[in-house]
DNA sequence: CAATAATTAAATCACTCTTATTTATTATTG
DNA sequence: CAATAATAAATAAGAGTGATTTAATTATTG
């Protein structure tokens, strides 16, 4: 369990051990999910330009494509007239070619998403609680799907597929802080979770730490253009973060990669803090309260919080300095590109964040280091289910880069 | 050039830009890379042990490796009586299968070295000097690589699979601190050094970071047992570092990841310093120097240095406290198994430094983290000519393992 | 109508897989 | 102790899969 159970374990138990070689079968599932991953990332493309993009030949391209769209993967477009030759038609992903669904479990609510191939959202649910208790994230689940797949038609449903489950690394370790009973806390160690929603659908269902796959979303859905290498801070109630290598999201061996509420960073003091106890919504939470401001609104309405005043300034500026420094730890282990902020939050006060952060930088010894753009996420509150809904759809249509290219 | 000539320039300009897709000799060449990458690994294996650790058919790991075998890549042994059944043939790796070309330019000398299929040192070149200049080192690459080719039969010459060269990021940012005259400083900032060097041979040139270089010797020659993610550090007479992420060396998007030397950490008046001016023997030498005592030792002498007396405890006292918020730092963003430490230092010393690292870890704050286990690298001084001449090794012969798997 | 480019059918080629066979060895039986 | 059974490694032959090559077809521009 331990390690295991955090990392998105695989269902079908496939990946033994390590090192396995290619034969024909996988040779055509990569060429197959990298023209899904090309026709996602560029919008529409004809066979022609897949051809030229990826070096394989037009007819390997044709009956590739062909067959993803009798699948119902791809839809064929208008042809493009106005150049010399065969006018060339496009070929764009299907909306309704699968249905993925995401479920977020948080410190106060757990959230439900139903998706279509493009990413957009069908239907979202919510559900709030003082603490999560595995028996009532289960049923708000069984429940939650039962009315999602109900809206949907006999053929979209047979299409779902999977269910990714984006949770907080050890989850246990603080559900009690939030005064939980100790018996909760002990059955979010003891349960495997994936295993027990695993034996309600028949799809199958992952499990992946909840920065991860907000990182996950903004890869996947978010609009990051050409990026392929970005480190990922997600400033929720507690804060966290992920990491994408080579345009694939690394979840490290354990799963815990991208920890980065764990970076150490200099505290108001000068000594010493983790990340996350300067620079979550928790923190500013407490600031508010410690002046007497009912601050609950900062959970329930995060798409417009009221004027917050001196308070929501310091916050800004201590967390801005330490994502500074993180910014700049993570840039020396990593040479990312870019650093992209999304969080529980406004997206206007989002925006100040960012700022803030891009001047502090500024602040930094960074010799010898080419410092990452600091960019605003694209995808915002919802980054977390969102990604958790990302990732039956990455393990079943989409690739990575680090994989055998062509001879020669 | 720019961010062109610190990458690992692949000679043949190949992969053009991004995703490329696989065809058959791309699945052969990644199988037989596989072979030889699990051998090398493991030691002798024979065609059974491939078929199962790969999940291969029998047959096609047969015929893969027989032709290896034909190829001078491959060993047959003894085989293995005393089991039921037929007796297996292990088949090991043939030392004279292919030779490498390693070459360090660094602040005091350059190195040149030759080694074999197993990594084992075959002839080896030093050069010192104030400064380097571009001109000199082509020169002593060029009498230096003909006097070791010299010494090959015809058959082994033909077998030398290519040149690595390990050089600092942005050499020219330091040179002249090193006393040089600007015209050298900016000799060596226009000049593309890679591309000068594979105007002298017919085998291919590639250029990269001299620590990554070092990072990648522990790796394919190090003794890491199954050890397949790991941060790393060398300290030279400046400290940078390497990045190992799923049994691949990963040198990042421009070449410059594991720039751990940049990494911000507490200094010791607790403001932040970067790691380099804490945690390098150029500090330890200042430190002497200031004392009055002559250390130029320090640099000829890496494998016995004399009684160094307080100066030498002090500098390990702050650079472990240094190192240890490093890996910390770097564990919240990749959750590494291990952290590897390595040097310009005789091994007792090395040995003291990671267990003072070991020791100032337990003093800083890591809630949420898997602590990497902190080992001494088993390479020693030579790692970056040593992983020079792993860069052709690599490219030509190994593989990472983010690669397509078996089909169903 | 010539040139150009997209698309695809047919034939070919490379590589892995499955099945069956051979070979070498240990374990068991009479 | 010889004969036989069991086991495992290695390989040969043939089948199957998927990419490539070659050539033909189609739609469009100028």
């Amino acid at each position: 369990m331990e390690a295991g159970s955090s990392r998105h374990g695989s269902p079908d138990a496939a990946e033994s051990q390590q090192l396995r070689g290619t034969n024909q079968s996988g040779m055509r599932d990569h060429n197959e999910r990298l023209v899904l991953s090309l026709v996602r990332q560029s919008g529409a493309l004809a066979k022609s330009d897949i051809a030229r993009m990826t070096g394989l030949s037009a007819q390997t391209v044709s009956v590739i494509m062909r067959e993803l769209e009798v699948e119902g993967l791809l839809l064929r477009q208008e042809p493009i007239r106005g150049k010399i030759g065969q006018p060339s038609i496009p070929m764009a992903l299907n909306p309704e070619g699968a249905f993925f669904i995401g479920l977020k479990i948080g410190r106060r609510s757990a959230e439900l998403v139903l998706i279509d191939f493009l990413g957009k959202t069908r239907a979202m649910l919510q559900n709030s609680y003082g603490y999560p208790t595995p028996r009532d994230t289960i049923d708000f689940v069984r429940s939650g799907i039962a009315q999602m797949r109900a809206s949907l038609t006999r053929e979209q449903d047979q299409r779902i597929a999977g269910l990714g489950v984006a949770m907080p690394f050890e989850l246990w370790s603080w559900v009690d802080t939030a005064g939980a009973p100790r018996e909760v806390m002990d059955e979010w160690r003891n349960r495997d979770i994936r295993a027990d929603l695993q034996t309600l659908f028949s799809f199958p269902v992952y499990v992946q730490n909840d920065a991860t796959s907000a990182c996950g979303a903004e890869l996947v859905f978010g609009d990051i253009g050409a990026l392929r290498d970005f480190v990922y801070f997600y400033i929720g109630a507690f804060a966290g973060g992920g990491v994408v290598l080579n345009g694939r999201l690394y979840s490290g061996p354990t799963g815990n990669a991208g920890a980065l509420g764990s970076m150490p960073v200099p505290g108001p003091g000068g000594r010493p803090t983790q990340l996350i106890d300067v620079a979550s919504i928790a923190v500013l939470e407490k600031a508010l309260n410690a002046k007497g401001i009912e601050a609950s609104y900062l959970w329930t309405s995060p798409e417009e919080w009221r004027d917050l005043g001196p308070e929501l300034d310091g916050w800004i500026a201590t967390a801005s300095d330490a994502l500074a420094y993180a910014i700049v730890a993570s840039a020396s282990v990593i040479d990312f590109e870019s650093a992209v902020i999304d969080g529980w939050m406004p997206p206007a006060i989002r925006t100040r964040l960012v700022q803030a952060v891009q001047a502090a930088i500024g602040k930094i010894d960074v010799e010898g280091l080419r410092i990452p753009s600091v960019r605003e996420g694209t995808v915002g509150i919802h980054a977390r289910a969102l990604g958790g809904a990302s990732l039956p759809l990455s393990e079943r249509f989409l690739i990575g880069s680090t994989a055998p290219s062509r001879g020669v």
